[in-house]
DNA sequence: ATGTGTGAATCGCTTCACAGCT
DNA sequence: AGCTGTGAAGCGATTCACACAT
Protein backbone atom coordinates (compact mmCIF):
# COMPACT_ATOMS: atom_id res chain seq x y z
CA UNK A 1 0.00 0.00 0.00
CA UNK A 2 2.80 2.60 0.54
CA UNK A 3 5.35 1.81 -1.90
CA UNK A 4 5.66 2.00 -5.88
CA UNK A 5 5.84 -1.54 -6.93
CA UNK A 6 6.64 -1.97 -10.99
CA UNK A 7 9.79 0.73 -10.04
CA UNK A 8 12.70 1.22 -8.26
CA UNK A 9 12.11 1.49 -4.91
CA UNK A 10 12.14 5.23 -3.20
CA UNK A 11 12.63 4.81 0.24
CA UNK A 12 15.21 1.61 0.08
CA UNK A 13 17.44 3.67 2.86
CA UNK A 14 15.42 2.44 5.71
CA UNK A 15 15.44 -1.07 4.71
CA UNK A 16 18.25 -3.20 6.90
CA UNK A 17 20.65 -5.54 5.94
CA UNK A 18 18.65 -7.93 8.14
CA UNK A 19 15.45 -7.60 6.06
CA UNK A 20 17.57 -8.66 3.01
CA UNK A 21 18.89 -11.69 3.97
CA UNK A 22 15.46 -12.32 5.10
CA UNK A 23 13.97 -11.85 2.03
CA UNK A 24 16.53 -14.15 0.49
CA UNK A 25 15.09 -17.04 2.40
CA UNK A 26 11.24 -16.06 2.37
CA UNK A 27 12.24 -16.83 -1.28
CA UNK A 28 13.93 -20.16 -0.51
CA UNK A 29 11.06 -21.16 1.33
CA UNK A 30 8.27 -19.98 -0.87
CA UNK A 31 10.22 -21.44 -4.06
CA UNK A 32 9.86 -25.20 -1.81
CA UNK A 33 6.35 -24.57 -1.03
CA UNK A 34 5.27 -23.42 -4.54
CA UNK A 35 6.72 -26.84 -5.47
CA UNK A 36 4.79 -28.59 -2.57
CA UNK A 37 1.72 -27.08 -4.32
CA UNK A 38 1.31 -24.60 -1.58
CA UNK A 39 -0.80 -21.70 -2.67
CA UNK A 40 -1.00 -19.57 0.17
CA UNK A 41 1.19 -19.14 2.83
CA UNK A 42 0.98 -17.49 6.42
CA UNK A 43 3.01 -15.13 8.07
CA UNK A 44 3.50 -17.65 10.94
CA UNK A 45 4.24 -20.17 8.58
CA UNK A 46 6.98 -18.14 7.19
CA UNK A 47 8.27 -17.12 10.37
CA UNK A 48 8.37 -20.90 11.68
CA UNK A 49 10.50 -21.68 8.73
CA UNK A 50 13.27 -18.73 9.22
CA UNK A 51 12.73 -19.54 13.64
CA UNK A 52 11.95 -15.90 13.92
CA UNK A 53 7.59 -13.87 14.68
CA UNK A 54 5.10 -13.65 12.53
CA UNK A 55 5.20 -10.17 13.02
CA UNK A 56 8.49 -9.87 11.60
CA UNK A 57 7.27 -11.30 8.65
CA UNK A 58 4.59 -9.04 7.72
CA UNK A 59 6.52 -5.84 8.33
CA UNK A 60 9.45 -7.03 6.47
CA UNK A 61 7.19 -7.37 3.38
CA UNK A 62 5.00 -3.99 4.38
CA UNK A 63 8.41 -2.19 3.56
CA UNK A 64 7.74 -2.86 -0.06
CA UNK A 65 3.83 -2.83 -0.30
CA UNK A 66 1.09 -4.82 1.08
CA UNK A 67 0.85 -8.00 -0.65
CA UNK A 68 -1.34 -10.36 1.92
CA UNK A 69 -4.91 -11.19 1.70
CA UNK A 70 -6.29 -10.51 5.64
CA UNK A 71 -8.05 -14.22 6.59
CA UNK A 72 -6.11 -16.10 4.42
CA UNK A 73 -2.49 -15.22 4.14
CA UNK A 74 -0.28 -14.35 0.87
CA UNK A 75 -0.37 -15.59 -2.34
CA UNK A 76 2.95 -17.78 -2.83
CA UNK A 77 3.08 -17.26 -6.41
CA UNK A 78 2.27 -13.86 -6.19
CA UNK A 79 4.30 -13.46 -3.67
CA UNK A 80 7.88 -15.34 -4.67
CA UNK A 81 7.84 -12.40 -7.60
CA UNK A 82 6.91 -9.89 -5.24
CA UNK A 83 9.98 -10.59 -3.65
CA UNK A 84 12.06 -11.54 -7.19
CA UNK A 85 11.17 -8.29 -8.10
CA UNK A 86 12.55 -6.85 -4.74
CA UNK A 87 15.88 -8.37 -4.61
CA UNK A 88 16.24 -7.53 -8.15
CA UNK A 89 16.02 -11.44 -9.40
CA UNK A 90 13.33 -10.97 -12.39
CA UNK A 91 16.57 -9.62 -14.72
CA UNK A 92 19.94 -11.51 -15.40
CA UNK A 93 23.23 -10.41 -14.22
CA UNK A 94 26.62 -10.72 -16.02
CA UNK A 95 29.29 -12.08 -13.23
CA UNK A 96 32.85 -12.55 -13.63
CA UNK A 97 35.19 -14.86 -11.34
CA UNK A 98 38.39 -13.41 -10.83
CA UNK A 99 40.81 -16.89 -9.90
CA UNK A 100 39.71 -20.31 -10.87
CA UNK A 101 41.16 -22.30 -7.92
CA UNK A 102 39.16 -24.22 -6.02
CA UNK A 103 36.28 -21.82 -5.05
CA UNK A 104 36.37 -20.33 -8.54
CA UNK A 105 35.44 -23.29 -10.04
CA UNK A 106 33.04 -23.97 -7.46
CA UNK A 107 31.44 -21.31 -8.33
CA UNK A 108 30.86 -21.41 -12.01
CA UNK A 109 28.19 -23.73 -13.45
CA UNK A 110 26.95 -23.96 -9.60
CA UNK A 111 22.81 -24.95 -10.67
CA UNK A 112 22.00 -22.58 -7.84
CA UNK A 113 23.23 -19.19 -9.50
CA UNK A 114 22.89 -19.89 -12.99
CA UNK A 115 19.03 -20.54 -11.72
CA UNK A 116 18.58 -17.20 -9.73
CA UNK A 117 20.23 -15.11 -12.75
CA UNK A 118 23.61 -15.48 -11.91
CA UNK A 119 25.96 -16.04 -15.50
CA UNK A 120 29.06 -16.55 -14.91
CA UNK A 121 30.44 -15.15 -18.41
CA UNK A 122 34.05 -14.83 -17.50
CA UNK A 123 36.48 -16.61 -15.43
CA UNK A 124 40.18 -15.54 -14.61
CA UNK A 125 43.30 -16.60 -13.69
CA UNK A 126 47.07 -15.74 -13.32
CA UNK A 127 48.37 -18.99 -13.62
CA UNK A 128 50.10 -19.98 -17.12
CA UNK A 129 49.08 -23.51 -16.88
CA UNK A 130 45.39 -22.82 -16.43
CA UNK A 131 45.11 -19.71 -19.12
CA UNK A 132 43.45 -21.14 -22.23
CA UNK A 133 42.30 -24.41 -20.67
CA UNK A 134 38.38 -25.00 -20.60
CA UNK A 135 36.78 -25.42 -17.08
CA UNK A 136 33.02 -26.35 -17.04
CA UNK A 137 32.67 -24.38 -20.17
CA UNK A 138 34.51 -21.84 -19.34
CA UNK A 139 38.37 -20.40 -21.01
CA UNK A 140 40.32 -19.28 -18.57
CA UNK A 141 41.15 -15.77 -18.82
CA UNK A 142 44.61 -14.20 -18.15
CA UNK A 143 43.38 -11.25 -15.23
CA UNK A 144 46.05 -8.91 -16.65
CA UNK A 145 43.38 -8.15 -19.20
CA UNK A 146 40.62 -8.71 -16.67
CA UNK A 147 39.60 -4.69 -17.06
CA UNK A 148 38.79 -4.62 -20.96
CA UNK A 149 37.24 -8.17 -21.03
CA UNK A 150 34.91 -7.37 -18.13
CA UNK A 151 33.96 -4.08 -19.60
CA UNK A 152 33.19 -5.41 -22.74
CA UNK A 153 31.17 -8.31 -21.28
CA UNK A 154 29.42 -5.65 -19.46
CA UNK A 155 30.20 -7.55 -16.43
CA UNK A 156 27.95 -6.13 -13.52
CA UNK A 157 28.80 -8.74 -10.12
CA UNK A 158 32.79 -9.72 -9.86
CA UNK A 159 33.58 -12.30 -7.32
CA UNK A 160 37.10 -12.19 -5.97
CA UNK A 161 38.14 -15.88 -5.73
CA UNK A 162 42.28 -14.88 -5.41
CA UNK A 163 44.38 -15.20 -2.61
CA UNK A 164 44.47 -12.44 -0.02
CA UNK A 165 47.54 -10.55 -1.40
CA UNK A 166 46.31 -10.31 -5.18
CA UNK A 167 42.97 -9.36 -3.62
CA UNK A 168 42.81 -5.96 -3.61
CA UNK A 169 44.20 -6.05 -7.18
CA UNK A 170 41.71 -7.80 -8.98
CA UNK A 171 39.69 -5.55 -7.54
CA UNK A 172 40.57 -2.22 -8.75
CA UNK A 173 40.93 -4.00 -12.03
CA UNK A 174 37.28 -5.03 -12.22
CA UNK A 175 36.53 -1.52 -10.83
CA UNK A 176 38.35 0.29 -13.22
CA UNK A 177 36.24 -2.17 -15.85
CA UNK A 178 32.56 -0.63 -14.26
CA UNK A 179 31.65 -3.40 -12.14
CA UNK A 180 28.71 -2.19 -9.36
CA UNK A 181 29.20 -5.13 -7.00
CA UNK A 182 32.12 -7.39 -5.56
CA UNK A 183 31.77 -10.16 -3.92
CA UNK A 184 35.25 -10.94 -2.14
CA UNK A 185 36.00 -14.67 -0.77
CA UNK A 186 39.36 -13.65 0.29
CA UNK A 187 39.72 -13.06 4.18
CA UNK A 188 40.74 -9.40 3.48
CA UNK A 189 38.89 -5.98 3.87
CA UNK A 190 39.16 -4.36 -0.01
CA UNK A 191 39.08 -0.58 -0.69
CA UNK A 192 36.45 0.48 -3.09
CA UNK A 193 34.54 3.87 -4.45
CA UNK A 194 31.30 4.70 -2.94
CA UNK A 195 29.22 2.96 -5.83
CA UNK A 196 30.91 -0.30 -5.76
CA UNK A 197 29.06 -2.55 -2.82
CA UNK A 198 30.93 -5.25 -1.24
CA UNK A 199 30.22 -8.09 0.41
CA UNK A 200 32.98 -10.26 1.76
CA UNK A 201 32.08 -14.33 2.07
CA UNK A 202 34.72 -15.43 5.33
CA UNK A 203 34.72 -19.38 6.26
CA UNK A 204 37.33 -18.48 8.76
CA UNK A 205 35.66 -15.90 10.45
CA UNK A 206 32.48 -18.03 10.44
CA UNK A 207 34.56 -20.97 11.89
CA UNK A 208 35.55 -18.45 14.69
CA UNK A 209 31.67 -17.26 15.80
CA UNK A 210 31.39 -21.47 16.05
CA UNK A 211 34.57 -21.54 18.55
CA UNK A 212 32.79 -18.62 20.19
CA UNK A 213 30.10 -20.24 20.95
CA UNK A 214 31.18 -23.64 22.09
CA UNK A 215 33.92 -22.19 24.15
CA UNK A 216 31.15 -19.91 26.21
CA UNK A 217 28.46 -22.67 25.78
CA UNK A 218 26.18 -19.78 23.72
CA UNK A 219 23.32 -20.65 22.10
CA UNK A 220 22.93 -17.76 20.04
CA UNK A 221 19.17 -19.10 18.73
CA UNK A 222 18.36 -15.12 17.98
CA UNK A 223 20.08 -13.40 15.70
CA UNK A 224 22.39 -17.05 14.35
CA UNK A 225 22.75 -15.99 10.33
CA UNK B 1 37.49 -4.46 34.30
CA UNK B 2 34.24 -6.05 34.47
CA UNK B 3 35.14 -9.72 33.55
CA UNK B 4 36.97 -12.38 34.33
CA UNK B 5 39.85 -13.26 31.76
CA UNK B 6 41.56 -16.60 31.99
CA UNK B 7 38.07 -18.56 32.14
CA UNK B 8 34.90 -18.76 30.80
CA UNK B 9 32.62 -16.02 29.83
CA UNK B 10 29.98 -15.71 32.51
CA UNK B 11 27.78 -12.79 30.87
CA UNK B 12 27.90 -14.20 27.51
CA UNK B 13 24.54 -13.73 26.92
CA UNK B 14 24.91 -10.00 26.12
CA UNK B 15 27.71 -10.51 23.42
CA UNK B 16 26.07 -9.47 19.67
CA UNK B 17 26.89 -11.55 17.04
CA UNK B 18 28.22 -8.28 15.64
CA UNK B 19 30.44 -7.89 18.55
CA UNK B 20 31.77 -11.99 17.07
CA UNK B 21 32.76 -10.68 13.56
CA UNK B 22 34.05 -7.25 14.77
CA UNK B 23 36.80 -9.38 16.52
CA UNK B 24 37.32 -12.02 14.28
CA UNK B 25 38.33 -8.43 12.24
CA UNK B 26 40.48 -6.72 14.76
CA UNK B 27 42.01 -10.15 14.97
CA UNK B 28 42.87 -10.35 11.36
CA UNK B 29 44.16 -6.31 11.96
CA UNK B 30 46.24 -7.17 14.84
CA UNK B 31 47.43 -10.13 12.87
CA UNK B 32 48.67 -7.37 9.55
CA UNK B 33 50.07 -4.48 11.92
CA UNK B 34 52.30 -7.11 14.40
CA UNK B 35 53.47 -8.59 11.06
CA UNK B 36 54.77 -4.92 10.04
CA UNK B 37 56.05 -4.50 13.56
CA UNK B 38 53.44 -2.14 15.94
CA UNK B 39 53.91 -2.60 19.37
CA UNK B 40 50.39 -0.76 20.00
CA UNK B 41 47.05 -0.38 18.47
CA UNK B 42 44.77 2.59 19.46
CA UNK B 43 40.75 2.13 18.95
CA UNK B 44 40.99 4.82 15.91
CA UNK B 45 43.33 2.79 14.17
CA UNK B 46 41.16 -0.46 14.57
CA UNK B 47 38.14 1.77 14.12
CA UNK B 48 39.64 2.73 10.55
CA UNK B 49 40.35 -0.57 9.68
CA UNK B 50 37.06 -1.46 10.07
CA UNK B 51 35.20 1.64 8.93
CA UNK B 52 33.68 1.81 12.08
CA UNK B 53 34.01 4.47 15.06
CA UNK B 54 36.43 3.80 17.66
CA UNK B 55 33.85 3.87 20.74
CA UNK B 56 32.37 0.72 18.81
CA UNK B 57 35.86 -0.56 19.12
CA UNK B 58 36.52 0.68 23.24
CA UNK B 59 32.70 -0.58 23.72
CA UNK B 60 33.53 -4.48 22.00
CA UNK B 61 36.73 -4.65 23.91
CA UNK B 62 35.35 -3.86 27.03
CA UNK B 63 32.91 -6.12 27.35
CA UNK B 64 35.61 -8.70 28.04
CA UNK B 65 37.63 -6.65 30.41
CA UNK B 66 40.17 -3.40 29.93
CA UNK B 67 43.24 -4.30 27.88
CA UNK B 68 44.30 -0.82 26.81
CA UNK B 69 46.65 1.98 28.28
CA UNK B 70 45.02 5.15 28.85
CA UNK B 71 47.47 7.52 26.81
CA UNK B 72 48.83 5.09 24.53
CA UNK B 73 46.69 2.24 23.31
CA UNK B 74 46.16 -0.95 23.01
CA UNK B 75 49.54 -3.59 23.27
CA UNK B 76 49.20 -5.46 19.91
CA UNK B 77 50.44 -8.68 21.12
CA UNK B 78 48.45 -8.59 24.39
CA UNK B 79 45.42 -7.82 22.45
CA UNK B 80 45.51 -10.57 20.29
CA UNK B 81 45.93 -13.10 22.42
CA UNK B 82 43.48 -11.84 24.55
CA UNK B 83 41.33 -12.14 21.70
CA UNK B 84 42.40 -15.07 20.74
CA UNK B 85 41.50 -16.13 23.95
CA UNK B 86 37.97 -15.11 23.70
CA UNK B 87 37.16 -16.75 20.60
CA UNK B 88 38.78 -19.98 21.10
CA UNK B 89 41.65 -19.94 19.21
CA UNK B 90 43.73 -20.57 22.01
CA UNK B 91 43.51 -24.23 21.57
CA UNK B 92 42.71 -26.54 18.50
CA UNK B 93 39.27 -27.79 17.02
CA UNK B 94 38.72 -31.02 15.66
CA UNK B 95 36.84 -30.28 11.90
CA UNK B 96 35.03 -33.04 9.54
CA UNK B 97 33.83 -31.78 6.51
CA UNK B 98 31.47 -33.65 4.92
CA UNK B 99 31.32 -33.61 1.02
CA UNK B 100 34.15 -33.75 -0.89
CA UNK B 101 33.21 -32.10 -3.85
CA UNK B 102 34.55 -28.32 -5.19
CA UNK B 103 33.51 -26.72 -1.41
CA UNK B 104 34.94 -29.99 0.52
CA UNK B 105 37.71 -29.62 -1.57
CA UNK B 106 38.66 -26.35 -0.93
CA UNK B 107 38.18 -26.23 2.36
CA UNK B 108 40.93 -29.17 3.25
CA UNK B 109 44.58 -28.21 3.71
CA UNK B 110 43.58 -24.46 3.51
CA UNK B 111 46.36 -22.69 5.27
CA UNK B 112 43.84 -19.73 6.54
CA UNK B 113 42.06 -22.59 8.77
CA UNK B 114 44.77 -24.72 9.79
CA UNK B 115 46.53 -21.71 11.35
CA UNK B 116 43.52 -20.58 13.51
CA UNK B 117 43.61 -23.83 14.71
CA UNK B 118 40.76 -25.53 12.87
CA UNK B 119 42.09 -28.90 11.47
CA UNK B 120 39.93 -31.04 9.22
CA UNK B 121 40.74 -34.53 10.37
CA UNK B 122 38.04 -36.35 8.68
CA UNK B 123 36.63 -36.38 4.88
CA UNK B 124 33.20 -37.55 3.43
CA UNK B 125 31.58 -38.61 0.66
CA UNK B 126 29.18 -40.85 -0.86
CA UNK B 127 30.36 -41.63 -4.32
CA UNK B 128 31.97 -44.74 -4.09
CA UNK B 129 35.05 -43.45 -7.25
CA UNK B 130 35.99 -40.95 -4.68
CA UNK B 131 35.83 -43.38 -1.18
CA UNK B 132 39.36 -44.95 -0.15
CA UNK B 133 41.17 -42.06 -2.70
CA UNK B 134 43.29 -39.45 -1.06
CA UNK B 135 42.68 -35.78 -1.29
CA UNK B 136 45.36 -33.48 -0.19
CA UNK B 137 46.55 -36.01 2.85
CA UNK B 138 43.10 -36.91 3.65
CA UNK B 139 41.67 -39.93 2.66
CA UNK B 140 37.80 -40.23 1.58
CA UNK B 141 35.35 -42.03 4.35
CA UNK B 142 31.95 -43.37 3.31
CA UNK B 143 29.25 -41.57 4.66
CA UNK B 144 27.46 -44.02 6.09
CA UNK B 145 30.31 -44.03 8.65
CA UNK B 146 29.91 -40.51 9.90
CA UNK B 147 28.58 -40.83 13.25
CA UNK B 148 30.95 -43.58 14.12
CA UNK B 149 34.22 -42.13 12.94
CA UNK B 150 33.36 -38.42 14.29
CA UNK B 151 32.76 -39.70 17.46
CA UNK B 152 35.72 -41.99 17.58
CA UNK B 153 37.80 -38.74 16.53
CA UNK B 154 35.89 -36.57 18.70
CA UNK B 155 34.88 -34.13 16.05
CA UNK B 156 33.67 -30.98 17.76
CA UNK B 157 33.35 -29.01 14.33
CA UNK B 158 30.93 -30.38 11.20
CA UNK B 159 31.30 -28.56 7.86
CA UNK B 160 28.64 -29.97 5.53
CA UNK B 161 29.22 -29.44 1.67
CA UNK B 162 27.19 -31.71 0.51
CA UNK B 163 23.63 -30.88 -1.66
CA UNK B 164 20.62 -29.52 -0.11
CA UNK B 165 18.38 -32.54 -0.43
CA UNK B 166 21.59 -34.38 1.42
CA UNK B 167 22.13 -31.89 4.10
CA UNK B 168 19.48 -32.72 6.90
CA UNK B 169 20.94 -36.64 6.72
CA UNK B 170 24.00 -35.43 7.15
CA UNK B 171 23.28 -33.17 9.61
CA UNK B 172 21.49 -35.50 11.79
CA UNK B 173 24.49 -38.20 11.66
CA UNK B 174 27.20 -35.83 12.71
CA UNK B 175 25.17 -34.62 15.73
CA UNK B 176 24.63 -38.00 16.91
CA UNK B 177 27.92 -38.31 16.92
CA UNK B 178 28.20 -35.47 19.06
CA UNK B 179 29.20 -32.65 17.17
CA UNK B 180 29.16 -28.96 19.19
CA UNK B 181 28.71 -26.67 15.96
CA UNK B 182 27.83 -27.05 11.85
CA UNK B 183 28.61 -24.76 9.29
CA UNK B 184 26.53 -25.66 6.41
CA UNK B 185 27.25 -24.77 3.15
CA UNK B 186 23.89 -26.33 1.86
CA UNK B 187 21.36 -23.56 0.70
CA UNK B 188 18.55 -24.67 3.05
CA UNK B 189 17.91 -24.64 6.87
CA UNK B 190 18.37 -27.67 9.02
CA UNK B 191 17.00 -28.50 12.10
CA UNK B 192 19.42 -29.34 14.97
CA UNK B 193 18.93 -29.38 19.01
CA UNK B 194 19.63 -26.32 20.93
CA UNK B 195 22.92 -27.48 22.13
CA UNK B 196 23.95 -27.94 18.67
CA UNK B 197 25.14 -24.53 16.99
CA UNK B 198 24.67 -23.61 13.18
CA UNK B 199 26.04 -21.30 11.13
CA UNK B 200 24.88 -20.62 6.94
CA UNK B 201 27.23 -20.06 4.15
CA UNK B 202 25.13 -18.93 1.53
CA UNK B 203 26.95 -17.23 -1.24
CA UNK B 204 23.77 -17.30 -3.42
CA UNK B 205 22.25 -15.20 -0.54
CA UNK B 206 25.16 -12.82 -0.62
CA UNK B 207 24.67 -12.39 -4.36
CA UNK B 208 21.19 -11.66 -3.80
CA UNK B 209 22.09 -8.79 -1.37
CA UNK B 210 24.43 -7.26 -3.77
CA UNK B 211 21.66 -8.02 -6.78
CA UNK B 212 19.18 -5.48 -4.16
CA UNK B 213 22.27 -3.25 -3.78
CA UNK B 214 22.93 -2.59 -7.76
CA UNK B 215 18.81 -2.45 -8.31
CA UNK B 216 18.10 0.12 -5.53
CA UNK B 217 21.30 2.10 -6.30
CA UNK B 218 21.72 1.70 -2.10
CA UNK B 219 25.07 2.12 -1.08
CA UNK B 220 24.92 0.64 2.48
CA UNK B 221 28.20 1.94 4.15
CA UNK B 222 26.76 0.98 7.31
CA UNK B 223 26.51 -3.03 8.76
CA UNK B 224 27.63 -3.59 5.41
CA UNK B 225 28.57 -7.43 6.48
C1' DA C 1 -12.86 -16.94 12.65
C1' DT C 2 -8.58 -15.97 10.71
C1' DG C 3 -4.59 -13.50 9.51
C1' DT C 4 -2.92 -8.97 7.58
C1' DG C 5 -1.07 -4.17 8.24
C1' DT C 6 0.68 -0.98 11.39
C1' DG C 7 1.13 2.57 15.17
C1' DA C 8 3.04 2.21 19.79
C1' DA C 9 6.06 0.13 23.05
C1' DT C 10 10.17 -2.21 23.76
C1' DC C 11 14.59 -3.80 23.21
C1' DG C 12 19.34 -3.68 22.06
C1' DC C 13 23.14 -1.82 19.53
C1' DT C 14 25.76 2.31 18.43
C1' DT C 15 27.40 6.83 19.32
C1' DC C 16 28.27 10.69 22.39
C1' DA C 17 30.74 12.85 25.70
C1' DC C 18 33.55 13.08 29.40
C1' DA C 19 35.83 11.47 33.75
C1' DG C 20 40.02 9.32 34.81
C1' DC C 21 44.63 7.16 33.87
C1' DT C 22 49.38 7.37 32.13
C1' DA D 1 48.21 15.78 25.87
C1' DG D 2 46.39 11.55 24.56
C1' DC D 3 43.52 7.68 24.64
C1' DT D 4 40.84 4.38 27.35
C1' DG D 5 36.56 2.94 29.72
C1' DT D 6 31.82 3.77 30.34
C1' DG D 7 27.29 5.85 31.83
C1' DA D 8 23.75 8.20 29.19
C1' DA D 9 21.60 9.49 25.03
C1' DG D 10 20.18 8.33 20.57
C1' DC D 11 18.55 5.50 17.13
C1' DG D 12 17.18 1.63 14.55
C1' DA D 13 15.17 -2.89 14.65
C1' DT D 14 11.92 -6.13 16.76
C1' DT D 15 7.78 -7.27 19.13
C1' DC D 16 3.17 -6.19 20.85
C1' DA D 17 -1.44 -5.62 20.26
C1' DC D 18 -5.32 -4.48 17.90
C1' DA D 19 -8.18 -2.34 14.19
C1' DC D 20 -9.61 -3.96 9.96
C1' DA D 21 -10.50 -6.83 5.92
C1' DT D 22 -12.24 -11.27 4.02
Amino acid sequence: MKPTPGETLRDSAKVSPSTIRRLSKYYRVLGENIAKGTASVSSSELANALGITSAQVRKDLSLFGSFGKRGSGYPAQDLKQKIAWILGLDRSWSVAVIGAGNIGTALIGYGEFEAHGFHVRLLFDNDPAKIGKKIKSLVVKDIANAADECKNEKIEIAVLAVPREAAQAAADQVIRSGVRAILNFAPCHINVPQEVTVRQENTAMELEALSFAITHELFHKKNED
